[in-house]
DNA sequence: GCTTAGGTTTTG
């Protein structure tokens, strides 16, 4: 067998290789020596498409990358295999596997200078008797090596165009603010169609008409306002205007339109660059829609609807049933009554789709929606309890025939005019998470009354959820608009105690424990970033958050020790090295760490880094669940000092206590990547490295005063008083104005005493003993500043 | 490789 499969057993190859062979270094190839006993070890970074040779030979060329060679400026070499092996190897390699090449020729490489690979190539074929072992690399693996190679690579750079310097017959890139969108819908032709009208800082418009056989390869628009990215869009003028339309290789991205939201593109595409340019840009044109343009607010609810109206529903499909061939019936809930009376399309119930109980216990919260002609077949396709945005749907008064009494109907019509139609929301989608987590707490309320209330009583219950649930829409308007979002009260837990005058806690004894009520008279840090440490819970120490210079510097030095090729690619991880393509010609090697083979996902993943910069590390933690920065000794990989974080997941980095870490080898980590399922939870990390981890904490003092005295109180909060994770906030503007308008609003910049909000909070005194001298101190514990609308 | 639609409410 010429090309054999390998399969690496405790770090052993199965079956083993020929024991006469020798391994050999990339940089001991040299022509005219002799290779019959010696093998080449290496990783495919690249492989041609197999072709034949002018007399019929079949050939195929590949590229390996020596695993031995980390320090080597050429680290990779052509491999040229001919005849019956170049046909099987085709077969079985792929990228990142790892190939054993014996029996080989060395001839001198004619595109070394091109290419900038070994100055030699290596020529096999079955007739020279040559072998290839080949040790294929787990699918898994191969996904996170090219994920890997696309974040560190440098970036095709695209060339944005904005939509007032739009040329006829030109192919662009642009982004664009979404003013208008029709969901996809089934087109006359082939494909779904979708049409979108996009703007920009230069106020043009851009109506794109977007097509494509796969449903899911159109833009995932949900709601005016969001923002997406195309590549190669055709442009071209109609009617004396220009108009986007698809052309080959169209791609998409979309992403949410509201300012201070996760940046996070939405896109079918499995391979697309997103950089740091391409967040700003996002960033930018959010900012510019909220001042410049007009984007409604939240979507209307059932309880809202009024006849003669056109408008957007979120709800969840409960059934479904044919009604005749230009229409279909789509019944759909979204926790809240409508006020009227609503109409009830009659349907043979052997033509209804949905849980008959459900249907029932429902009934008067669902409402019978009328899809009409070209939505039939769209509609048809729904599954039931999926999530929908239904577009434009019409109500209509009418009077039920010989009564008086009228109805409300739900139309869509037929035609995509308005934008008329049916989305599919994601299950992700901020929107259903916020639906599913009502519908369920309806559906409680509903089934605890099922028990004790008559279905008359049921409806009055209804009614009295429809009242509450008015007050949702404000809710989520005002979580993301600032000027109307205020905290104006601390609330407490304990609700036993009685407030307690400053000037008593000051003559008592401590510890005790006292609710107050109090002003803010002033607090410290007054520059808030300036609030957060990192606290030791074994030694109960305090210590600055390091900066990030701190941790380039650290990375610089452990960049001058290569990796270390003998802990390469062991039994519980895969290594990859790789030659950054700038002038410094910097070597990064990451170490994916194995765990369930089949697992797929690279935000799901473990990896270990050698010879990163922070900025290459952090765009990694943005695709890979944790990111954690080691360096090679003889014999381990080990952690970097422990002024460096030990560990970055999300845009947090975790630090360990110097004087309570001791720091285990790094193998240990294997026994969590052996779970089926690890979670990677840092404290998991932490306990199994030997680390005491540090815990972002805020840490303020608070002069309050009541009337009959002050007092200086210090918070000592991971979480709780501001609703605001203390890891978190460095890293997030959006949390930092959050803080920033909380502390203006407990204690209001230029207002006098008088003017001053009341706070109601929880003190605990305590002793510190400070040599003979012994001092009272208060802490504010159990308390939370509270969200409420001014 | 070509078509589909090309925003601006149905008339059930």
């Amino acid at each position: 067998m010429p090309v054999q499969l390998l399969k690496i057993i405790k770090g052993k190859s199965e079956p083993p290789l020929p024991s006469h062979l020798q391994r050999e270094d990339l940089k001991h190839l040299h022509a005219g020596l002799d290779y019959t006993n010696k093998y080449f070890q290496g990783v495919v970074i690249l492989s041609y498409p197999q072709t034949k040779l002018g007399d019929g030979t079949d050939f195929l060329k590949i590229v390996l990358q020596g695993t031995y060679n980390s320090c080597a400026r050429i680290d990779s070499i052509n491999i040229l295999i001919y005849g019956k092996m170049a046909d099987d190897c085709a077969k079985v390699i792929r990228n990142g596997d790892t190939c054993i090449v014996a029996g080989f020729k060395l001839a001198k490489s004619p595109t070394a200078r091109e290419d900038g690979r070994h100055g030699c190539h290596l020529e096999v074929s079955e007739e020279a008797g040559s072998a290839i072992y080949v040790r294929g690399c787990p699918f898994f693996f191969y996904f996170l090596i090219n994920s890997f190679i696309k974040i560190l690579s440098v970036a095709p750079k695209y060339v944005y165009t904005p939509l007032n310097h739009l040329k006829d017959g030109t192919v662009v890139n642009l982004y664009g603010i979404v003013k208008f969108f029709k969901p996809p819908y089934v087109s006359k032709g082939t494909d779904y169609c979708s049409v979108v009208t996009l703007v920009d800082q230069s106020q043009v418009k851009l109506t794109c008409t977007l097509f494509s056989g796969n449903l899911d390869s159109l833009p995932k628009i949900y709601k005016i306002g969001d923002i997406v990215r195309f590549h190669r869009i055709k442009i071209r003028e109609y009617n004396g205007q220009m108009q986007g339309i698809t052309s080959s290789g169209f791609a998409s991205l979309t992403f949410d339109g509201t300012v201070g939201t996760p940046v996070v593109p939405r896109t079918s595409s499995k391979a697309y660059t997103f950089m740091d340019e391409e967040e700003k840009t996002v960033e930018e044109l959010r900012i510019w829609a909220a001042s410049n343009l007009s984007i409604s607010g939240p979507a209307a609810k059932l309880s809202g609807v009024r006849p003669m109206l056109f408008f957007d529903l979120t709800c969840q499909l409960v059934g479904k049933a044919k009604v005749d061939g230009s229409s279909f019936l789509l019944k759909v809930w979204d926790g809240t009554k409508c006020p009227y009376p609503t109409w009830r399309i009659p349907v043979e119930a052997r033509d209804l789709e949905g849980e008959k109980i459900l249907l029932h216990r429902l009934r008067n919260l669902t409402v019978d929606i009328l899809a009409y002609d070209n939505h039939v077949q769209l509609a048809k396709s729904l599954k039931i309890g999926s999530f929908l945005r239904i577009y434009s749907i019409h109500t209509k008064q009418a009077s039920d025939k010989n009564e008086d009494v009228s109805h409300v109907e739900f139309h869509l019509h037929g035609g995509t005019c308005y934008g008329r139609g049916i989305g599919v929301l994601p299950e992700s989608h901020p929107d259903v998470k916020e639906l599913k987590t009502f519908l369920e707490s309806v559906e409680l309320a509903d089934s605890q009354s099922m028990d004790s209330m008559s279905s008359l009583e049921l409806d009055s219950t209804y009614n009295s959820i429809a009242v509450a649930v008015l007050h949702i829409p404000n809710m989520l308007f005002n979580r993301y608009v600032w000027p109307f979002f205020c905290c104006f009260a601390v609330l407490t837990d304990h609700q036993d105690l009685s407030n307690t005058e400053l000037k008593t806690i000051r003559n008592s004894r401590a510890p005790q424990q006292y609710r107050i009520r109090a002003k803010l008279k002033t607090f410290k840090p007054q520059k808030l970033y300036q609030s957060v440490k990192l606290h030791c819970s074994k030694c109960n120490s305090l210590q600055e958050v390091p900066n990030g210079d701190a941790f380039d510097l650290i990375l610089q030095e452990c960049a001058v020790t290569p990796s270390n090729p003998e802990l390469h690619s062991t039994s519980w991880y895969e290594s990859v090295t790789w030659t950054t393509q700038d002038q410094k010609q910097r070597k990064i090697t990451i170490h994916f760490v194995k765990h369930d083979e089949m697992l797929l996902y690279p935000e799901d993943t473990l990896l270990m880094i050698e010879g990163g910069t922070s900025k290459e590390i952090w765009k990694l933690t943005r695709r890979f669940k944790c990111v954690i920065p080691v360096r090679s000794t003889e014999n381990d990989l080990e952690l970097l000092d422990l002024s460096a974080p030990f560990l970055l997941q999300g845009k947090v980095k975790y630090y360990g206590c110097k004087q309570c870490s001791t720091p285990k080898p790094i193998k240990n980590l294997s026994s969590l990547a052996a779970e089926p399922r690890p979670s990677w939870e840092p404290t998991e990390i932490a306990q199994v490295l030997g680390i005491e981890p540090l815990q972002y904490v805020f840490i303020m003092k608070f002069t309050l005063v009541d009337g009959t005295g002050a007092l200086n109180a210090y918070l000592f909060d991971y979480e709780k008083f501001f609703q605001i994770p203390a890891s978190e906030i460095l890293s997030n503007n959006f949390l930092q104005q959050k803080m920033q308008m909380t502390m203006n609003t407990l204690c209001p910049p230029g207002r006098k005493l008088d003017d001053l909000p009341w706070l109601e909070c929880f003190i605990k005194s305590y002793n510190i003993t400070d040599g003979n001298k012994q001092q009272v101190y208060y802490q504010i514990f159990d308390t939370t500043v509270a969200e409420d609308v001014v």
